[in-house]
DNA sequence: CGGGGCTCCTGTGCGC
DNA sequence: TGCGCACAGGAGCCCC
């Protein structure tokens, strides 16, 4: 569900709702999404501390308490992190000291969460790629970054090793902006395609966070509000249709197994 | 190293 | 209308 944008507005919500509030009771319906301690530590380590700090990297979301733990939620297809009331579907609940929720939610039930020391330590956190829109991700280091990968475009800006935060929408739209086929492989990219991707994926992250991110189906900021930049989607879930640009009907393939659209005469 | 396939799950939408 | 299948915004794992 969520990539960069979406969890970014999630943070930003959760921020201004959840810094310096208790948790007063932690409630675990579905043990298996928590990953570590043991549900029941879990519970017993967070019911009376703090929220002093909301983070995120790439997809995680990490919320700093007052005992210095930190609870790391990734949400995966269809988590939803949403400060509200409560209901009777979450995965996991934390009742606030200001008899407010924090609600996890999650169909698929694919979202993860974990209390933990140091969340850099967590392998795929340890792992992770540069920040895309932090001012150290500069053009020069990712010119450096493509020129060693043969790897195609697409399945590589998805990477989270390569680059955080970029899933599968924003990967295809970055891509039809700068006007790159997205089987092409990075390292045979030009010059100026590294420039364009380089500034449009920077855009279209920006972009998105300012419409609150995407919902396509499941995803919603944590005040549970539904994201717009569903309509700013030029290529995502548009197979068939004709390119804004040239009208050539964007056509749909699948590439290391996930669903990509693009226009077969704007990117080469 | 790259990539294909499978897995974890449930919900939705499509074609027949 | 009903049924079965493909597919879904993610990512780790094994295998070649």
């Amino acid at each position: 569900m969520p990539e960069l944008p979406e969890v970014e507005t999630i943070r930003r919500g959760l921020e201004k709702k959840i810094l310096g509030k208790r948790v007063n009771k932690v409630e675990i319906n579905t043990d298996r999404m928590v990953k570590e301690p043991s549900p029941k530590r879990f519970k017993e380590e967070v019911e009376g501390k703090k929220f002093t700090q909301v983070i995120r990297r790439g997809k995680y979301l990490i919320l700093g308490l007052s005992s210095g733990k930190k609870i790391v939620v990734h949400l995966r297809m269809t988590g939803q992190l949403i400060y509200g009331n409560k209901d009777g579907k979450n995965r996991v609940s934390f009742l606030l000291s200001n008899s407010k929720y924090l609600n996890l939610k999650d169909s698929r039930h694919l979202g993860e969460i974990r209390l933990v020391k140091n969340w850099e330590r967590i392998s795929s956190l340890a792992k992770m790629g540069m920040e895309p829109l932090e001012d150290s991700f500069t053009l020069k280091l990712f010119g450096g970054m493509l020129n060693k990968k043969k790897a195609k475009i697409k399945p590589l800006l998805m990477n989270q090793e390569f680059l955080a935060g970029v899933g599968n929408i924003y990967a295809q739209e970055a891509l039809f902006k700068a006007g790159i086929h997205p089987e092409k492989q990075a390292y045979r990219l030009k010059r100026d395609q590294m420039k364009s991707l380089f500034s449009e994926i920077k855009k279209v992250l920006n972009r998105a966070i300012e419409y609150k991110g995407t919902s396509l189906a499941s995803y919603v900021d944590a005040d549970g509000r539904k994201g717009s930049f569903h309509s700013r989607l030029r290529v995502y879930g548009r197979g068939g249709e004709p390119c804004v640009k040239c009208k050539t009907p964007l056509k749909f393939i699948k590439i290391a197994g996930r669903g990509t659209t693009f226009c077969p005469k704007c990117q080469k």
